[in-house]
RNA sequence: GUGGCCAUUGUAUAAUGGUUAUUACUUCGGUUUGUGGUACCGACAAUACGGGUUCAAUUCCCGUUGGCCACCCCA
């Protein structure tokens, strides 16, 4: 056989050769050119197809894998104690729930929406948020039938195809609340509460950014006194915010263009324009989160991007100096949301958090940790135990020993690809096992089954009877 | 969608218009037979893709794709 080599030189020889034969004289010709073909042929060989990823989406590995899951772990405890029930919802959906829901003249909806045509040309949408179709749902199943308010809390992938950045992808997770069917200001502050301990929780110190943007005939009002404000100032303001005086209005509001903050500053708040009964609502909000202790700031340029927003909104932005600008999620409530998708007028708020930027945040400040060296005080140091075997009978016989410890519930490591004891030793000594149990002929003769501590190197002979006892009582130290 | 920066083995890196592309870690195998932490030896593995300039491109130029950052928006 000949040396494997890669395309590239392949290629280069190819070229090379091409060269020196013209060059060089008729008789070699034929001698290089059969030396090329054979060049070619292994070259089509060896020509790897490859595929990736698509863009803005990725793999969760094995490190990653495990802050997932306990992310996923608390998410769950915190909503459950909360009393919100778990619910699923398929990833495809109607295009015209979301259209209609989330609002034309959004990014979201206009430019950001997986949609196309399936095989019966109806028109679906990878799900770019989760309300819309709980909403959908609550509609379809009759769940006003049940007990309100109908709590319900989920975690699934969204779909946005916008361009990727630092925690922003096209295929994102989130994990929210939906209360359905209570109008009291206590649901947005319950589920405010909720966010902010599932945070807290994972490590993540919030503040909540709190806003009001009134019922609908509120807004109304308030646009038509914005807007002539604006018009007003229409020469102070950027390009892109004189587009948007017509379009969109309130998106003026949360502007970072220098000159455009200027403006706002003057402009008229929102908080100025809602009706007493909004006010009052809005107040109470607010008295009950300084009742639980959860620290907020008033944010009168905080409006959301999706149109079906009521009176609250909130956002959750980390507390920590480094990245501030991060909203990790954000909320409200939505009283015509139900209606307008074709339901009884129902009132209803929720939330939703991004997990892969909380994902994002766990890990970096692990990796600072680590950095510091910090990481021990936080690894909870619990005795690991490797099972290593040697030979054939005894491959067999530890297969059915790792079951019994299985079905007791006790985790071993081991690793049946490694066939000498010295690189079993070695794995163990690597995934820092504090014990290792060692099965080789002269142990299956006996029943018994040999137990080093890896620290000591100190080792016992212990019964194959009485194998799942000792481990079980290594494991709980 | 707009703009800026970037692309070398699994990871992190070095170098170069010219013979075999550096180094470390990881992975795999070994340093006699059943014992890890060290040490030694060896193996696998890369110039993202496509075009152009050139005798010669991984290097220079263009395009594509992808990544990061900012804007936009959002979670």
């Amino acid at each position: 056989m000949p040396k494997k080599i890669s395309p590239k030189a392949v290629k280069k020889t190819l070229k090379d050769s091409k060269k020196t034969t013209i060059k060089k004289v008729n008789s070699k010709k034929k001698v290089v050119s059969k030396v090329v073909n054979k060049f070619i042929i292994e070259n089509k060989k060896e020509k790897k197809i490859t595929y990736n990823t698509l863009r803005g989406m990725r793999d969760i590995l094995p490190r990653n894998g495990e802050i997932w899951q306990r992310v996923y772990e608390v998410v769950k405890n915190v909503s459950t104690s909360y009393g919100f029930s778990y619910v699923e919802t398929p990833i495809l959906e109607q295009a015209g729930l979301f259209i209609r829901s989330i609002g034309r003249g959004t990014d979201v909806i206009d430019k950001e929406m997986y949609v196309f045509e399936d095989k019966d040309g109806e028109k679906v949408c990878l799900r770019p948020e989760m309300t819309a179709s709980l909403a959908r749902s609550y509609i379809e199943n009759g769940m006003q039938n049940m007990p309100q308010p109908v709590k319900m809390w989920y975690h699934g992938q969204m779909f946005r195809h916008d361009r990727p950045q630092a925690g922003r992808f096209r295929q994102f997770y989130q994990f929210g609340c939906e209360t359905i069917g209570d109008s009291g200001p206590v649901t947005d502050a319950e589920l405010i509460s909720v966010a902010y301990n599932t945070l807290k929780d994972l490590g993540i110190e919030t503040v909540v950014h709190i806003n009001s943007i009134g019922t609908l005939q509120d807004r109304e009002n308030y646009i038509v006194e914005l807007v002539s404000y604006l018009r007003s100032k229409r020469s102070y303001l950027s390009e892109e915010s004189k587009k948007r005086i017509n379009k969109n209005p309130l998106r003026i509001l949360d502007s970072k263009d220098e000159q455009d903050i200027a403006v706002i500053e003057e402009a008229p708040q929102i908080i100025d324009w809602l009706s007493p009964e909004s006010k009052k609502f809005f107040t109470t909000v607010l008295e009950y989160l300084d009742e639980i202790e959860i620290p907020y700031v008033l944010n009168p340029t905080l409006v959301r991007g999706l149109d079906y927003y009521t009176n609250t909104v909130f956002e959750f932005f980390c507390d920590d100096e480094e990245m501030v600008n991060i909203a990790l999620g954000g909320g409200g409530r939505y009283d015509s949301l139900i209606e307008q998708l074709g339901g009884q007028p129902t009132p209803a708020a929720g939330f939703a958090l991004g997990l892969d930027r909380i994902v994002l945040i766990i890990k970096n400040k692990q990796d600072m940790l680590e950095r510091a060296g910090l990481l021990g005080l936080e690894k909870i140091k619990k005795n690991k135990i490797f099972f290593a075997q040697l030979g054939e009978k005894a491959n067999k016989k530890a297969l059915y020993i790792l079951e019994l410890l299985r079905r007791e519930g006790l985790f071993v490591y081991h690793n049946f690809s490694k066939s000498s004891l010295k690189a079993q030793m070695e794995i163990a000594d690597k995934i820092g096992s504090t014990h290792t149990l060692i099965l080789g002929q002269k142990e299956v003769q006996d029943d018994s089954i040999l137990v080093r501590n890896m620290d000591s190197g100190i080792q016992e002979v212990v019964d194959q009877k009485k194998i799942c006892n000792f481990v079980r009582k290594l494991l709980q130290n």
